[in-house]
This record gives C-alpha cells, sequence and structure tokens, in this order.
RNA sequence: GCGGACGUGGCGGAACAGGUAGACGCAAGGGACUUAAAAUCCCUCGGGGACUCCCCGUGCGGGUUCGAUUCCCGCCGUCCGCACCA
C-alpha cells in the first residue's frame, strides 16, 4: 500500500457517516450490559460556537467512547438550555422573535457540533423552550406545588433594573446581576419559591456521599448552606422612660455564651421594629432609605462601614437585668436569623467595630486561660477552643469552657421558656419568578374568588404565546392582550393567569432525568430514571459548582418525593474541567483584533496584518466574541481535521485547569496524527498480513511487545482517572519507541518482530481511539481489523509483558545518584549490595570512608551510607 | 476578613504510596536529505565548572529521614470561592 498522507476532511465525514447509519452510539433502554451515562453540562444555544466550548465534549465523548469499549451499555446525550434572556434581546434589539432565533442557533450550533465525532445518542435530543420538555416541568411543578414544596410570598428581591427582572441571590455578583452586570435595587414583591430549604440538611449531609466529586465543590456547598446551630430567644423591651413595652426583641445567636458581655442589641433596617419607629422618628426612616439606595452593591461592602441610630429603647438582659440601648444597625442582614442580634464587642469584630465608633462598653467574657485578665483592643477575641479559654465576668458561667457555658445558657433560658434551639442556614428559599417572556410559564391562575389555583393536569400545558411583542420594557406575557385572561378552573370565574415565568435554572435541574426516557408521556418514567441514573460522569465548568448543581441535587430529592424515581443524588461523578484561553490582541488604536488579524513574525513579534503595525499582546483569556480571541471550529477543521483539535485540547494541560489554544500546539498534534498514519502504513507494507504469534520472541521484539502492552495499562488507567494528558503522552512515548523500531528495521523483519509491530500498530490505534477516533477508524479498517472499531472491545494488557525481569537499579552514595546497576528483578539483597559496591563511581564517591549502612529498595533503589 | 488550592526548565507540564527531578509536548539551536522549500529523520536543550567527571537546582528559611518536589513548622507569592450569615 502506498502511503499517503491522511486526510482528515475525507475521513472524518466518512466514519462519522458511518456511525450514524449504523446507529453505533445509541443507548439502549433494558440491556443486559451494566450502564454508564456520561454527561456534560448541556449547552445554552447562543449562536455559533468556538473551539473553547469543546473541550468538555471531547472529554466526556473520550470517557463514553472508552466505557462502550470496556463493555458497558452507554448514554450519552445531548441537549439544549434554550430558554433565557439573549432570545428575547434579539428580539427587542433585531426584532427576531426568540422561538425563531433560538431554533435557527439550535441548528447551527448541532451541525458544529456533529463535526466534532461525538458519540452522542442524537435520538434523545431536547430542548427546554420546547413545548414537549416544558409542559412535563409544568406538570412537575404542580404536583410540587401539590406537596408544599412550592409557595407564592412576598418577599424583598434582588431587581435588576437592566434586564426587568428579579434575580435569585446566587445570581448577583458583587452587587450586580449575573448576566446584565447592572447594580441590582432591592423590591418588595410576590415571588414563587421553591422551598429547597427544606431538604438544607439533607443536601448538606448527603454531600458527605458524593465521594466522586471535586473537594473544592464539595466545600463550596457547604459553605453554600451554611448551617449553624444556635439559640433564638428574646429580650424584654422598656421605653426610655423605662416602662415595659408590649413587644419583645427577638434575636438569634450562635454566641449565647457571651450573653454577660452584651451591651447592645441591633435590628436590620428592614426589621418591623425598624419600619414602625421610621413611621414615627425621621432620623431613622432617613437612615433605612440610606441603607435600602446602598443595596447590595460591591462599593457597599467594601465599604463596610459600621453605622447605626439609637431607637431610644433598651432591651432588659435577661440575667443581669441590665438596659441594653437597641440600635437600628446597617450590619444587621433581615434574610438571616431573626435580622435581630445583640452585640458582644468582645467577640464579634462587628460588634466591636460599632461599639468603638459608639462608644459603647466592652467587656470580655471569655479569655484564655492563662491570661484571665485579657484586654481587648482592636481586634476582637474570637478563640473558642475546647480547653484553652473560660469564661469570666460571667457570674454562674465563670470558669466553664465555651461549650459548656452555651450548654447552660440553653438550658436555663430554655427552662425559663424564652428561648429555643434553633438550626440556621445561610440557604434561602430558591425564589424563581421572572417577568420575561422567553421561560417556562408558571401554571398558576389567579382568582379573586379562589386566590391562587394550579392548573389541572388535563388543562395543561399553558402554551407561551407566539404573538408576543417586544417593544416595550417589562413582561411581554403581562403586556398581551389575551394571553392572561382565562377562566378559574375552581369556580369558572374570570381569572389572570400568572404571567411570569420561571427561572432558567430550573429548567436545567431536571434535563440530565428526561435524557433517561425522553419521549415519557409523564415527567419521567421512574422505572427507566432509576435504571439510568444516577449520571456516573458529569463534566462541567465550575462555575455551576453552587447554582445548578445544587438546584438539581434539590430536584431530585423533590421529584422522588412527588413520586418520580427513588434516586438520592443526581450525579455520582463530578469533573470541573478548565477553559481554553487564548491570547488576546489589539491594533494600536486599542480595538480589539481576532486571532486571524495578526500575524507573528520570525523574531516574536506580532503585527496587523491590514496595516502592518504592532500589535498589542494580552495574556491568555477564557475565549470570548468580546474580546474577539475566538477560534471557529470551521477553520481549525479544514486545515488540521477535528481529531488534531480533539488531541491537542486533551493534551498537556491537566483536563481540570484552563489550558492555551495555540496555533504550533495544533500543529503539534496534527504532526501526531500524520506520524501515526504513516507508521500504520509502514507496517502494513512490512508485514501486509496478520501473523499467528510466534512460539518466540527476540530481545527487541519482545522490548516492542513490552511498551506496547505497558501503554495498554497506563492508558487505561489514565483515561479512568481522566488524567487525558498523561493517556496521550503515554501514547506519545509509544509511538516514538514504535518509530524508533521502524527506522532501525534492514530489511524485512523476522517473524517475531512482524508480529510485534503490527500488535504495536494495533495497540496504537486502539488506545488512541477515544482520543481521535476517526484516524483510529480509519487505521483499523487498514490494518484489516474486524467490524467498526468503535464497537470494538478494549485491547487487553497482557500480565506477563508489564513485568521486566532485568531492572535499572539507580545507586545512591549518601542520598545522592552516582550510578545505575542492571540487575535481575528478583536478585536478591546480598548480590545487589555486592554489585553496587563494584561500581567505580561508588568507589569514587566513598573515597577512603568505610560503608556504614547499606540500603536496598527492592526494585527501586540503592543508597550506600558511607 | 474567613475558607480553600497551588508555586518544578524559555513555555504547558510529568514524577505510584518518601526512592534516578524535568517523562511527554511546544518553542529554540545545530545537522542530514533536497536545485530549493515543505515534510521527514538525527543531535543538543535547568544553571555553572577544571565538561568521560564534579558542584548547584522543584518560591524562601528551618526540621524529620539513609534519602524530601513529596512529610512537618515558619515566611513570601499567585489563583479561586464566600464576603457584614450574628
Amino acid at each position: 500500500m502506498a502511503i499517503e498522507r491522511y486526510n482528515p476532511r475525507r475521513t472524518e465525514a466518512r466514519w462519522q457517516r458511518v456511525w450514524d447509519e449504523r446507529e453505533v452510539f445509541k443507548a439502549i433502554d433494558e440491556d443486559p450490559r451494566p450502564k454508564y451515562y456520561v454527561l456534560e453540562m448541556f449547552p445554552y444555544p447562543s449562536g455559533k460556537i468556538h473551539i473553547g466550548h469543546g473541550r468538555n465534549y471531547v472529554m466526556g465523548d473520550v470517557v463514553a467512547r472508552y466505557k462502550r469499549a470496556k463493555g458497558f451499555n452507554v448514554l450519552h446525550p445531548m441537549g439544549w438550555d434554550a430558554f433565557g434572556l439573549p432570545a428575547e434581546n434579539a428580539a427587542i434589539e433585531r426584532g427576531i422573535h426568540p422561538k425563531g432565533w433560538t431554533y435557527d442557533n439550535i441548528a447551527a450550533m448541532r451541525e458544529q457540533l456533529k463535526l466534532l465525532g461525538l458519540s452522542l445518542d442524537w435520538s434523545r435530543e431536547l430542548a427546554t423552550c420546547d413545548p414537549a420538555y416544558y409542559s412535563r416541568q409544568q406538570k412537575l411543578f404542580v404536583k410540587m406545588f401539590e406537596a408544599g414544596l412550592v409557595e407564592r410570598r412576598t418577599s424583598l428581591v434582588n431587581w435588576d433594573p437592566v434586564d426587568n427582572t428579579v434575580l435569585a441571590n446566587e445570581q448577583v455578583v458583587d452587587g450586580r446581576g449575573w448576566r446584565s452586570g447592572a447594580v441590582v435595587e432591592k423590591r418588595e414583591l410576590a415571588q414563587w419559591f421553591f422551598k429547597i430549604t427544606d431538604f438544607a440538611d439533607d443536601l448538606l449531609d448527603a454531600i458527605g456521599t458524593l465521594d466522586q466529586w471535586p473537594d473544592k465543590v464539595r466545600l463550596m456547598q457547604r459553605n453554600w448552606i451554611g448551617r449553624s446551630e444556635g439559640l433564638k430567644f428574646s429580650f424584654d423591651l422598656v421605653d426610655g422612660e423605662g416602662v415595659q413595652m408590649e413587644e419583645n426583641l427577638t434575636v438569634f445567636t450562635t454566641r449565647h455564651d457571651t450573653i454577660f458581655g452584651a451591651s447592645f442589641c441591633a435590628v436590620s433596617p428592614d426589621h418591623p421594629l425598624a419600619k414602625d419607629l421610621g413611621a414615627r422618628n425621621e432620623e431613622i426612616a432617613q437612615f433605612r432609605r440610606d441603607c435600602a439606595a446602598l443595596g447590595t452593591s460591591e462599593e457597599a461592602i467594601e465599604r463596610a462601614e459600621k453605622r447605626g441610630v439609637a431607637t431610644g429603647l433598651y432591651a432588659v438582659h435577661p440575667f443581669t437585668g441590665a438596659r441594653l440601648p437597641v440600635y437600628v444597625a446597617n450590619f444587621v442582614l433581615m434574610g438571616y436569623g431573626e435580622g435581630a442580634i445583640f452585640g458582644c464587642p468582645a467577640h464579634d469584630q462587628r460588634d466591636l467595630d460599632f461599639a468603638r465608633k459608639y462608644g459603647l462598653p466592652v467587656l470580655p467574657v471569655v479569655a484564655p486561660k492563662d491570661e484571665p485578665d485579657l484586654e481587648v483592643g482592636d481586634e476582637a477575641f474570637t478563640d473558642t477552643e475546647g480547653d484553652a479559654v473560660r469564661l469570666v465576668n460571667s457570674e454562674f458561667l465563670d470558669g466553664l469552657s465555651v461549650p459548656d457555658a452555651k450548654e447552660e445558657i440553653a438550658r436555663r433560658m430554655e427552662a425559663s421558656g424564652r428561648a429555643e434551639r434553633k438550626v440556621n442556614y445561610r440557604l434561602r428559599d430558591w425564589g424563581i419568578s421572572r417577568q420575561r417572556y422567553w421561560g417556562c410559564p408558571i401554571p398558576m391562575v389567579h382568582c379573586d374568588h379562589c386566590g391562587i389555583v394550579p392548573v389541572p393536569e388535563d388543562q395543561l400545558p399553558i402554551l407561551l404565546p407566539d404573538d408576543a411583542t417586544f417593544d416595550r420594557p417589562g413582561n411581554p406575557l403581562d403586556h398581551h392582550p389575551t394571553w392572561k385572561d382565562v377562566s378559574c378552573p375552581k369556580c369558572g370565574g374570570a381569572a389572570r393567569r400568572e404571567t411570569d415565568t420561571m427561572d432558567t435554572f430550573v429548567d436545567s435541574s431536571w434535563y440530565f432525568a428526561r435524557f433517561a426516557s425522553p419521549a415519557a408521556d409523564d415527567v419521567v418514567d421512574s422505572a427507566l430514571m432509576d435504571a439510568w441514573l444516577p449520571v456516573d460522569q458529569y463534566i462541567g465548568g465550575v462555575e455551576h459548582a453552587v447554582l445548578h448543581l445544587l438546584y438539581s441535587r434539590f430536584f431530585t430529592r423533590a421529584m422522588g418525593r412527588v413520586g418520580f424515581g427513588a434516586i438520592r443524588e443526581p450525579f455520582k461523578g463530578l469533573f470541573t474541567q478548565g477553559m481554553i484561553t487564548h491570547e488576546t490582541y489589539r491594533d494600536p488604536d486599542g480595538r480589539w483584533l481576532f486571532p486571524e488579524d495578526v500575524e507573528r513574525q520570525a523574531d516574536g513579534s506580532v503585527i496587523v496584518k491590514a496595516t502592518g503595525l504592532p500589535a498589542k499582546v494580552g495574556a491568555p483569556e477564557k475565549m470570548s466574541k468580546s474580546k474577539r480571541n475566538v477560534v471557529s471550529p470551521e477553520t481549525i477543521l479544514e486545515t488540521f481535521g477535528v481529531d488534531a483539535a480533539r488531541w491537542f485540547m486533551l493534551s498537556d494541560t491537566p483536563p481540570e485547569r484552563d489550558s492555551e489554544w495555540t496555533e504550533s500546539g495544533v500543529e503539534g498534534a496534527w504532526r501526531f496524527t500524520q506520524r501515526v498514519w504513516r507508521l500504520v502504513g509502514q507496517v502494513i507494507e512490512l508485514v501486509p498480513e496478520k501473523i499467528a504469534q510466534p512460539a518466540e520472541f527476540g530481545d527487541e521484539a519482545l522490548a516492542l511487545r513490552r511498551v506496547a502492552h505497558k501503554t495498554i495499562a497506563a492508558v487505561s488507567e489514565d483515561i479512568e482517572q481522566l488524567r487525558f494528558n498523561r493517556a496521550i503522552a503515554r501514547v506519545h512515548e509509544a509511538v516514538n519507541a514504535w518509530g524508533d523500531q521502524v527506522a532501525k528495521l534492514h530489511g524485512a523483519p523476522g517473524p517475531d518482530m512482524a508480529y510485534a509491530l503490527r500488535e504495536m500498530a494495533e495497540t496504537v490505534v486502539r488506545v488512541s481511539a477515544p482520543m481521535v477516533p476517526h484516524l483510529a477508524e480509519e487505521a483499523w479498517e487498514a490494518l484489516g481489523g474486524e467490524g467498526l472499531l468503535a464497537l470494538a472491545p478494549w485491547p487487553q494488557a497482557e500480565a506477563a509483558l508489564l513485568v521486566e525481569d532485568e531492572i535499572v537499579l539507580p545507586v545512591q552514595v549518601n542520598g545522592k545518584r552516582r550510578d545505575e546497576l542492571r540487575v535481575a528483578a528478583d536478585a536478591d539483597q546480598e548480590t545487589v549490595e555486592k554489585a553496587a559496591l563494584e561500581l567505580d563511581a561508588v568507589k569514587r564517591a566513598l573515597g577512603d570512608r568505610p560503608v556504614r549502612k547499606i540500603i536496598v529498595v527492592p526494585g527501586r533503589i540503592v543508597n550506600v551510607v558511607g
């Protein structure tokens, strides 16, 4: 066979067609093989993808192809996270309907993804904006409502004034909307909530079972849920004249041990008491307005100055009867605990800052054992360590440890009926109302007679109207002339539809379950859900470490509660991959340039192609359209082929880290594909037919076989651990050994070498197949492999070839390497010691010092101590 | 501020579980082949020296050990998450 250049364009198209026609990647329900579900976080169809988007799909594809070869029934589906604001913005800015815009984008991106040669089961494809999907979501919503997991209530919300919508806390980043970047305001609105806090403890505890998740993500979820155990209790209040008031003041604390150090109380500006007083007191009213205006902006947080206004009221200390001034303070949050605190300045930095500013007493009540007269300056003393600190200045608590003091206070206050133990979470319920068109309509009706009524199942789905208009701010569903007019499902009277749609995070909280039964008439087919789930390997960006993953874990529980599936956790294994980055380029005027607009000169400098002027080169950053540092897949695929792109994306950098896209890197990957193809051709020329395994192997042939089998073992191990960069290095090593051997041959190889060469060719092709599937399939065919490689089992390493019978032992003298020793692998200690001492380098290094000790670590090292 | 991760050649990175530091790739330099170029192949590639040999070297300073990139203590630096959560 003549050695031809490998032509990726022709080959890739051909095999993609064959795989497609033979439905090679279809996941089969009710199959005897063990199942394996691998899933990459599904994309938002924003239009065209750049090569940086491909990395996580390629990683998932390597796993899918590997597991398939390992004998698993693999489910590897793809879908579209298709609701969301950009579609609506396109409608507003360019007059394109969100539906058309979205489906066009999906079609374009599907074509692009197909070019990557992913082994996906496209028959399960879904789009969240498809009524077939969101109608089931509405049904699930109603079931959750009936199960008490959905609530409507008025609350302070994060209002994005640019997108004109409500944002969840998680969607506010540094006081700004996560998508619009606008400074978020606080507003009070009636909203729909999922009661995720009902599951707070379970979501927290079960993190312990997620042993195939990155520690980092588990920690982030723990911190996000933020469980803390404390005490809720109330103070009696008196006015300025000392007259007892009707109300009292309930606070939450985790440091009830410090109650004797309390010197003030403070309530949030949004606390009912503050509102009440604000109605009568202009100073407090003004302060409340100031705080609201400051909102949650980054600036406010950075300034973080503790401020407050005295209310003129006093809280009565439950043990001493002392009167503690009550303030309205900006650093007390209404959303956490009771929105009110007692301040113990000596042991809390915030309280201390506040006390110093307003001249309040600072009395230490916890002190190190050996320093009972602790003085507190500008730093609060926050140690609580079991034995090292003791209570002081605290009457009956003196001398107790912090935990004992907490227990004693809790016991006494509970007994007097003014306190209860309480667990608080940082996690809040999930507000899902969005004042938007392009989302899943919330299937509820507002009736003046019956109140809020869920839409009965037989009246679902509530479809979005196609004739919405986008020419003014606010919610198009609300503006629609007729859509919201309905009759009440209960009394039949005139009523209004809910015009809020759901947060798009709802859509992505159960899609992985829908993939198990994409055609199910019900929300899901529970039997199939339980058969396919959990997802064995989920792959996506770390930016979803909290939001999406926590919501999905909640949904899995909620679905279980309303009768869908019985799994506990949706994602058994999680992998967070790094981004692909690229250098940025700007022309002398500072405008961003695409990589193809610049050229690198021989001296390494970069010039603007159009003008010849020097370009400003910026550090590698995540590929983004706005900075134009993107590379389109089409360009790469036409030049180098998708296998080279896949190979490069997986090389060099560990998959969890960001990886820089470079032209020279892809070229290197392309050289690799060419080299393998060439070597395969050479082997076929040297050994045209498959030959039987000879009984005897010479040293060289045996050595080559050893490399092949060690490569199988190493690559398998690396792929199992998702260490793709290492797997690729191992394949390179094998190819180097293979190429060296081919170059060394003079004349026709003997039967042993002929066998070893073919074995090596097949091995390299098979173990690199998950990474470069098209090249591998083509080479497999050329080598006369049976059937499709995509369906072939994974090669097995022969154990006998993994162990050497002769090994090289490094020899150290006093811990420094001096020489090495070739010995039989099973050589005994005495033989090794003797041989080591014979070495010239060892004698030289020892000089005239006597040998004091020889350490022999079998199979590892020899160290002569002199 | 709190929590976490990480610091290895010119670059990306490797090094099982304390045992030859720098695998593999990229870049660079030299050579072969060619009329020439591309492609390919061979060699060099942490620093230094008296260069078949020796010294230094995994952010810095200590420690444990026969032996430390790996373990411990203390610094310095970078990145990430949370950010008034009582």
